[in-house]
Order: C-alpha cells, then sequence, then structure tokens
DNA sequence: TACCAGGTAAAAA
DNA sequence: TTTTTACATGGT
C-alpha cells in the first residue's frame, strides 16, 4: 500500500467538522465522518484511492492534512487531481462572506448563517453521481434512498481493498448502462427509475451526453432547462443536480417538500406554503438562494432553535 | 391498514 | 390542456 500526504488551506472561515456532519450517518465502505475523520473513495482517472481528510486548523485559520491511500504509487500529476477534487467536494475556495453579506438584511437567515458559521456545501465529484442520487431520491424519503443508493453502490461501484477492508467507489455510466433493470430493481428501485438511469448511463458512456460541460455554462436556468429535457429529469431534479454538482449557487430546488417545509417553519409559522412561495421567499437571498437553502436544511440537521 | 415521504412521465379526461 | 395514476421502500 502507498500512502500520500498532503496539506490544504481553505479560505476561511470554514467549519470542517460542521461541513462534515451531513457525513456523519455515513456508510464506512462508501463515505463517512467519523471521530474527525471523513474518508471517501476517489477516482483518479480511473485509480482508486482511498482519501482520509482531517482538520488541524481552525475556523478562522482552516488547514486540511489529507491521507491518499492505494494499492498504486500515484503520479504528481494524479496527487494534484486528488487535491482538486477535495478542494471541490468541500468547496475550500469559496469564499462564503459575500453570501454573509448579501442575507444581512434577512434575520432570520443571518442568525442561522452566524450560528453555521464557516459551513461550506459540498459537491459531488461528477454531475453524474449527483443525477443518478437525485433521480433515486424522487419521491420516496431520503432515508429510503439513501439505503437504495448503498445498494446500488455496492453492487455496480469498482472497489478498492486496504488494511483488510473493502471500500466503494461510486458507479461509472459504463457499468451501470449494462446494468439490466432486473439488477437495479433488485436493489429497490422502481422499474421507471431503473430504466431512467440505464438510459442517462448509456447515453453519456455512448458520447451522446455530457454532462461535465454544464459546469462552464453562465446561465443556471439555461442548465436547469436543458437537464430538464432528458427523460427522468423534472425540475426538482434539475435544480437539485445543479446544486450539488456544479458550484452554482443560485439553484435552489423550491418544489422539494422538505425544503419548503423547513422554509415554512422558519417564514410562516409551520403553515405549508407553495414553491411559489418558497422562490418569493429566497427572493432576497438573490444568487445565493442556493447556498441559504443548504443553510436551512443543515440548521435543521443539528436542531438549531426557530 | 393506509398514507406519506426532498417527483416524473405517460395515460386519461 | 389539465388532471389522474403507477411506482419502489420504510416509518408512522
Amino acid at each position: 500500500m502507498f500512502t500520500e500526504q498532503l496539506t490544504l488551506k481553505p479560505v476561511a472561515p470554514f467549519n470542517f467538522d460542521l461541513s462534515s456532519k451531513i457525513f456523519s450517518d455515513g456508510d464506512e465502505q462508501i463515505r463517512m465522518y467519523a471521530n474527525g475523520k471523513f474518508f471517501q473513495v476517489v477516482n483518479l482517472n480511473g485509480k482508486l484511492a482511498l482519501l482520509i481528510l482531517g482538520s488541524i486548523g481552525t475556523v478562522e485559520a482552516p488547514e486540511l492534512c489529507t491521507e491518499l491511500k492505494s494499492n498504486q504509487r500515484l503520479t504528481e500529476e494524479e496527487k494534484k487531481q486528488a487535491a482538486n477534487i477535495i478542494t471541490r467536494l468541500f468547496n475550500l475556495n469559496l469564499d462564503p462572506k459575500p453570501f454573509y453579506e448579501t442575507i444581512k438584511k434577512d434575520p432570520t437567515l443571518n442568525r442561522i448563517s452566524k450560528e453555521l458559521f464557516g459551513l461550506r456545501s459540498p459537491t459531488t465529484q461528477t454531475v453524474y453521481e449527483a443525477l443518478v442520487d437525485s433521480i433515486i431520491e424522487q419521491q420516496i424519503s431520503l432515508r429510503v434512498a439513501i439505503g437504495l443508493e448503498r445498494r446500488i453502490i455496492r453492487e455496480f461501484g469498482a472497489a478498492i481493498s486496504l488494511e483488510g477492508k473493502t471500500y466503494y467507489a461510486y458507479p461509472i455510466p459504463q457499468t451501470l448502462a449494462k446494468a439490466s433493470l432486473e439488477a437495479l430493481t433488485k436493489c429497490g428501485l422502481s422499474h421507471r427509475k431503473a430504466e431512467y438511469v440505464t438510459e442517462i448511463s448509456h447515453l453519456i458512456a455512448t458520447g451522446e451526453l455530457d454532462l461535465e460541460k454544464f459546469k462552464k455554462y453562465e446561465d443556471t436556468a439555461k442548465v436547469v432547462e436543458e437537464l430538464d429535457a432528458i427523460r427522468g429529469v423534472g425540475l426538482w431534479t434539475a435544480e437539485l443536480t445543479v446544486l450539488r454538482s456544479m458550484q452554482k449557487w443560485d439553484a435552489m430546488p423550491a418544489d422539494d417538500v422538505g425544503l419548503r417545509r423547513i422554509i415554512a417553519h422558519y417564514y410562516c409559522k409551520d403553515e405549508k406554503i407553495t414553491a411559489t412561495e418558497a422562490r418569493e421567499i429566497a427572493d432576497p437571498w438573490g444568487t445565493w438562494r442556493g447556498l441559504a437553502a443548504f443553510y436551512f436544511v443543515v440548521a435543521e440537521l443539528v436542531g438549531l432553535e426557530s
């Protein structure tokens, strides 16, 4: 086994513990945050490595120590690539101060952002991963969806064995494109969702669809529109995918039942609101509305007082 | 048991 | 054009 060390200096403020918290009930073979360490498999041009992240700094002077474990020796280029993946995974280069500045006029969000000072929204390694997960999460509860995602990762993801333990990377499109509908429904997906996932994977495997290109688009609405045109992808899925995978913080899935419930809790005395009302409430957050939505989700997760 | 949970496309009206 | 319906799992 080969082990590489890297140190990274995030843009301050950055709260590593808080930003990792959403992974604390993760899966020890896939991705998890426990005892101050975050780990996940990364794919470096097909070479698998296990990433282990820990904090050696503070919120105001953040610093991360990283270990990369692999069964193959990593090149300098691959180490650099790993650093880039980590940086994007936690959005270490994002300066949150303009966000905090923008939402100052909103007393509720301003107070929440102070309690969650240094929280960063995570970004998936690939757009594909966010899109497939979002499709799986359609309609069913998050709990159930996460269980299905884990089964699919175990069944179809590449494995890496280190020190007697096996870890799984997210499946690549080429694998899911060839997966039978039966194999996917056996993981708990509906027949319909199994079709969506294999169809999209096939489009990517053949080169007909390039999801990564959307990261370069200036206009988020245009990205959402193009994603929405894909079979199996509606507005909710498109917006959620953009927010999770493209570092575009103006995408907010207003149709989301859970998000609407949280916004209603903070702004409407828990009275149910429509997606349109949610968008109106989010309007003052400007191009930061997606990140703001994430702050609310975490606020609920860590149990902040309303 | 029935219903809802971080929806969508296709069928029916 | 608008309104129903089928669909996977798991908690309540």
